[in-house]
DNA sequence: ATAATATAGGATGCGCGGGTCTGATTTAGC
DNA sequence: GCTAAATCAGACCCGCGCATCCTATATTAT
């Protein structure tokens, strides 16, 4: 899964695609809406300003917004330079020889789920995320989520559930009826 | 990906199942063959025997094995206590709201993968990678790995190629062909 | 000039990866 | 049965990066 800095970093990205327009907008306002800690946002979206994928205005109505076209802006673009993505395309139990020819035993699973995991990351732009639908029928068949003999529960490590802040997908979604 | 501890705890139960029989293994023989820190690898077995996916021995002529049948151990049993497995089951977004009905963008993909992660690490048992055959013919087309404009290179984190331990799947097998 | 805002940098807490040392327990050898 | 060696078990310690907070400083609109 995806570090917290990123994740933090694809909730303000998420709220300023939806938000659209070019207007700037503040940490502050940022940080209010994704409900991300304001001080951690603000070097968060720095780092984002130098690597190309957000604009920065000092001073008075200043901010941030995307720096180019949102369907110009992929998912992994924005997650990449924050942490280890590669780590995904190396050998899950660490074998130095684990290509197709001489795999490891998990070497096809884990290039199927490496594939698609980076696949989503690059295929989704910033423009499909503002076009998404919040409430969608669910067409394909419900696919319930594996669920592996209750996982949580077991160690209750910072439960992340109920943290008050406002879903970014249903607030501040207004032209999409 | 894994963290570091769960992929060493890989290494160690991949060796133990192909080592094969009941015989204890120190963890010296196992850290000197999966190229593990032994002091921390120690650690992790302890874990492990706790867990009950190992049953350890004190003693002369003790060690680490297998708890149980090798067809009984899936590898997200030996995963799962060592880190928060279950954060692949929640929303990427850290959105609140985020199930069939109601989704976040991300919704859809995540759950595929999920659910092919998990999966893979339920089915796969012990058993199956001490049959797995080391090399073996690329039968299916060959699904090149996706190269997401060239990742590595770009902020060189502590190169983990040429560490120089022996690959678990290439000594010590013995009796597979 | 003042207020609002981004930018830069340091300080802190915590968990993970890794190491060291001391015990506790079992077996081998006498 | 005693002793010594082998081995697991557990405690403590450290470095590092992530996540967080705070305080300046630079920049800009009014």
């Amino acid at each position: 899964m995806l570090t917290q800095t990123s994740e933090y970093a694809l909730r303000a990205m998420v709220y300023l695609a939806r938000k659209g327009a070019g207007t700037f907008a503040g940490v502050k306002e940022i940080a209010a809406a994704t409900g991300v800690p304001m001080n951690y946002l603000a070097k968060i979206l720095q780092q984002l300003a130098r690597t190309g994928v957000l604009k920065s205005q000092k001073g008075f109505g200043g901010g941030f917004r995307p720096a180019r076209p949102l369907a110009e802006i992929c998912l992994y673009e924005i997650v990449d330079p924050l942490e280890n993505v590669s780590k995904f395309k190396e050998c899950v139990l660490g074998q130095r020889l684990c290509n197709d020819e001489v795999a490891c035993p998990l070497h096809d699973a884990w290039k199927r789920i490496s594939n698609e995991y980076l696949g989503s990351l690059r295929n989704t732009t910033l423009q499909d995320v503002a076009d998404f639908r919040v409430t969608h029928a669910p067409e394909e068949k419900p696919q319930t989520h594996a669920d592996p003999r209750s996982t949580e529960s077991r160690k209750g490590r910072k439960p992340k559930s109920g943290n008050g802040f406002p879903d970014i997908f249903r607030s501040n979604v207004r032209d999409l009826g």
